[in-house]
DNA sequence: TTCCACCGAGTATCGCGTGC
DNA sequence: GCACGCGATACTCGGTGGAA
């Protein structure tokens, strides 16, 4: 009865403010000239009036043009969302910053975004960057971007997740299928070697960057087809997978998965920090490749082998001087790496062919790494310490979708490593890893793309 | 406390461009 | 010509902050 009641209560108010918002339309339509122009649709909505609202911010086409492009490739392939953008455009920049130190400090980090910035946005308008006409503009392109983004990788989610759209489109299934893979539950014992490498992963990335046609009508063992037509991915010149793309397409998949109905930073109904967890995993596949982290290095070579089989160019490391101890935060890689040099070393005084046959093109250090696509990785693998604050409850921002107790990816995972021993060969061999994590991940996750239904 | 304006975000829909 | 992807537009919804 209180129920019914408080129903009741929210429904009158309901009313009340859509019969207030009809008010504010007729009083809107009633100021417009558009006596003329305005035809209604079936549907009874106006069509949209294109030359009307939203102001130019930026008078000249060319450049609004320019600012809007890079906005829109920003958003995928540099960093979904812009903390403190004003700040940030309005930074001076420093001459004296190193990217390896790109997550040391927020300082270092605003410097970091502005220098992509400044690689994107040509160096002709560097002046005006600053300008608040091009912050509005560039901002509300990125969100824009983002909204567009979510709502594809929600219409394709069936195929993303290999499950009916009956499943799919339905909150409450979805929410307890997939509730394991957004976080709820936390696996502690993660394994880096699977991580990142989810086909939910890989899928959601070739929905956004090659359209939703490209994950329609897989076979079981396929994750993508190439882009048959022009797609962002051919428009920005995409060659191999970065840590933002990665990163990116770890962040949708799971919200995708979820029950928010907006793609915000935070999540609105599971409280998920989207940003917060995106910004997490960057920071970690940005340090595994500054230091040459076998498993981070490999995580880029099954992408690569994916989307960019033999274009791909070598993952680009962040080079530069290295500060020592990043806040504590991924003890993890700097362990791993050491011990892959030691074994390096070792394998080195054994004459190991094969070692070197595979330490190609990802030991090239590179000063940093704009082009990087962002990789996914799971919290779970760090130590308690160096994840991000949680500050909702229960919920990590474990990107599941890779490593979680019980899911499909997880038991393979188990499995392999329980086979291998812990952190056996495989660190050491990431060489044949690639195609049988793949096939095995395929096996175990993906059912066959459903006919999209709706 | 309530009202209001503003803003951010997502959705539905459309037109344009591109490739087959 | 058609199908598809991209980007733009207008709309709704919800949150927030300030004024009354």
């Amino acid at each position: 009865m209180i129920r019914l009641f408080g129903f009741l209560r929210h429904d009158k108010n309901r009313i009340t403010i859509q019969l207030a918002n009809k008010d504010k339309e007729l009083a809107a339509a009633t100021n417009r000239d558009d006596s003329a122009e305005v035809s209604m649709r079936p549907s009874g909505k106006t069509p949209p009036q294109r030359s009307q609202l939203k102001p130019q911010h930026i008078a000249d086409a060319t450049q609004r043009s320019r600012i809007v492009q890079a906005a829109h490739k920003f958003t995928y392939m540099n960093m979904l969302w812009l903390r403190d953008s004003e700040e940030v455009f309005g930074l001076q920049v420093d001459p004296d910053y190193i990217p390896a130190n790109r997550f040391k400090s927020m300082e270092e980090k605003c410097q970091g975004i502005l220098a992509e910035l400044r690689e994107e946005i040509p160096a002709k308008w560097h002046d005006e960057i600053s300008n608040v006409m091009v912050i509005h503009t560039f901002n509300e392109e990125m969100t824009q971007m983002r909204s567009n983004g979510s709502h594809r990788v929600r219409e394709v989610g069936p195929f993303i997740f290999n499950c009916s759209n009956n499943l799919f489109y339905d909150d409450e299934q979805r929410t307890t299928k997939f509730k394991e893979d957004i976080g709820f539950v936390v696996n502690e014992e993660g394994d880096k070697w699977k991580m990142f490498r989810n086909p939910a992963l890989m899928k959601t990335y070739s929905a956004l960057v090659r359209g939703v046609k490209s994950i329609q009508g897989l076979s079981p063992d396929e994750i993508t087809k190439p882009a048959a037509k022009s797609t962002v991915e051919t428009k920005w010149r995409v060659r191999s997978i970065t840590p933002v793309a990665i990163a990116m397409a770890a962040v949708y998949t799971r919200f995708a998965a979820s029950n928010d109905r907006s793609f915000q930073a935070v999540g609105s109904q599971t409280g998920i920090g989207y940003q917060e967890d995106y910004e997490y995993y960057l920071k970690y596949l940005y340090e595994g490749l500054r230091l040459e982290v076998p498993s981070v290095q490999d995580i880029f070579e099954v992408w690569n082998d994916i989307f960019y089989p033999k274009r791909s160019e070598a993952p680009k490391t962040i080079s530069g001087s290295v500060d020592e101890d990043l806040d504590g935060f991924l003890n993890d890689l700097h362990a791993e790496a050491d011990e892959a040099r030691v074994k390096q070393q070792q394998n080195e005084q054994v004459s190991d062919e094969d070692h070197m046959e595979h330490s190609p093109s990802w030991r090239e250090s590179r000063p940093c790494s704009r082009e990087l696509t962002e990789p996914q990785m799971s919290k779970q693998n760090l130590p308690s310490n160096a994840r991000p604050h949680q500050s909702r409850s229960s919920l990590r921002s474990s990107s599941l979708l890779m490593d979680l107790e019980g899911s499909p990816s997880s038991r393979c995972h188990r499995t392999t490593r329980n086979e291998g021993g812990k952190n056996s060969k495989k660190k050491s061999v990431p060489k044949k890893r690639k195609a049988a994590k793949i096939v095995e991940s395929s096996e175990d996750e993906n059912i066959p793309p459903q006919p999209k239904q709706r």
